[in-house]
DNA sequence: CAGTGTCAATACGGTAGCGTATGGTCGCCT
DNA sequence: AGGCGACCATACGCTACCGTATTGACACTG
């Protein structure tokens, strides 16, 4: 058990909301994102809520906005300061493998691509994130269509392995089995010089 | 638009149920199966459903059981008349990237694994399909370990790619693209002798 | 200390779906 | 022709959620 139990400080503000919106995606899905549930959880009723937000979408829209900004445009820019594109590719490998909550918010919202708010942030997020991998690909002298072949099939792979982990907690990996899996995969979609 | 208008066939069984149910899991996902509007669709009242089925449940486990049994099983055992190791994997990655109903039904379902009735067989799914994988990597003379690792990987790009596709219609591939595309991951996958 | 704005409770009405109960119709078998 | 069983309609009650309206409590500000 986790979060958003009402630390005793009564007075909310739309932040609350979003953040409590965030952590029940995580745990249960974009689809458990409901008005009322969520106003027990936070020991209110639902009269509050819609003082904050106008609807249920309101909510959905406001708390993606955040967890795009906050949790997912910091990852790209901590990597990008790497100089050399071999070790920067090796690195946003490993660094992606860690770093949980992000990635289980990221899992939730692939298994809500049906409704209309998550799916524009999802194109967008996957598009930037499949040409950054390109463009990093082409410094390493890869050809056009190679590099953006090769970037979608990096992304695919961790957009697969997400599911496999976190939806189906396949194997119940071991860590080691688990290192080793990431550096294998490195191994295989970063061309050895 | 297709399918499932009622064909003036009047009486239906089961298996009409369970058809129609596949039908609207690959459009419009496993939430959307719900009964009275399938029964509108087939053009009928849930007075009828309720006859062939106890529950909303049932019916669901019996088109999941329709469905892994017809459309899952052809496709491995296809390809498992492939002699020669790399031939048969070569083939499986061709032969996975056309046929598309099964595959959109797959995704649909990769969106529904917090559902009960789904994710026990999709793990069982996922499980076999990945060893059939590591077998034909072990085949090819790989280690234990790494054909695993392997496995894993080519299994995960196509579970991301199908989200990436299916889902996120993302980028409007036009087939020559496409056909690109899984070349590229034909040859990146299938080490090369 | 009156007033204003912020947050919250209560009560209400509406929709969509699940599941039950009961009775009706039609084909077929005897 | 009567009857039985397969299939379906109708009507009902229940739950979970959305959203609105109205009023209340409380804090801060002038």
């Amino acid at each position: 058990m986790s979060a958003t139990v009402k630390t005793e400080r009564s007075r909310l503000s739309a932040s609350d909301w979003e953040r409590a919106a965030l952590d029940v995606i995580a745990n249960q899905g974009v689809a458990a994102v409901a008005v009322e549930p969520l106003a027990r959880k936070l020991g209110v009723t639902k009269g509050s809520f819609y003082w904050h937000f106008g609807t249920r979408d309101a909510l959905l829209e406001a708390a993606l906005r955040r967890w795009e900004h906050a949790d997912t445009e910091a990852l790209l820019a901590q990597v990008d300061r790497i100089a050399d594109p071999r070790e920067r590719l090796l690195q946003l490998f490993r660094r992606t493998s860690m770093e949980l909550r992000t990635h289980v918010i990221y899992a939730a919202l692939l298994r809500a691509l049906d409704h209309d708010a998550v799916k524009p942030v999802m194109q967008r997020l996957s598009q930037r994130r499949i040409n950054y991998l390109a463009v990093a690909y082409r410094a390493l002298g890869m050809g056009r269509r190679e590099s953006m072949d090769r970037a979608r099939l990096a992304y695919a792979a961790y957009v697969g392995f997400l599911q496999l982990m976190l939806q189906l907690d396949l194997p119940r990996m071991p860590q080691e089995e688990y290192d080793s899996y990431v550096e294998h995969v490195a191994a295989t979609l970063i061309p050895s010089r």
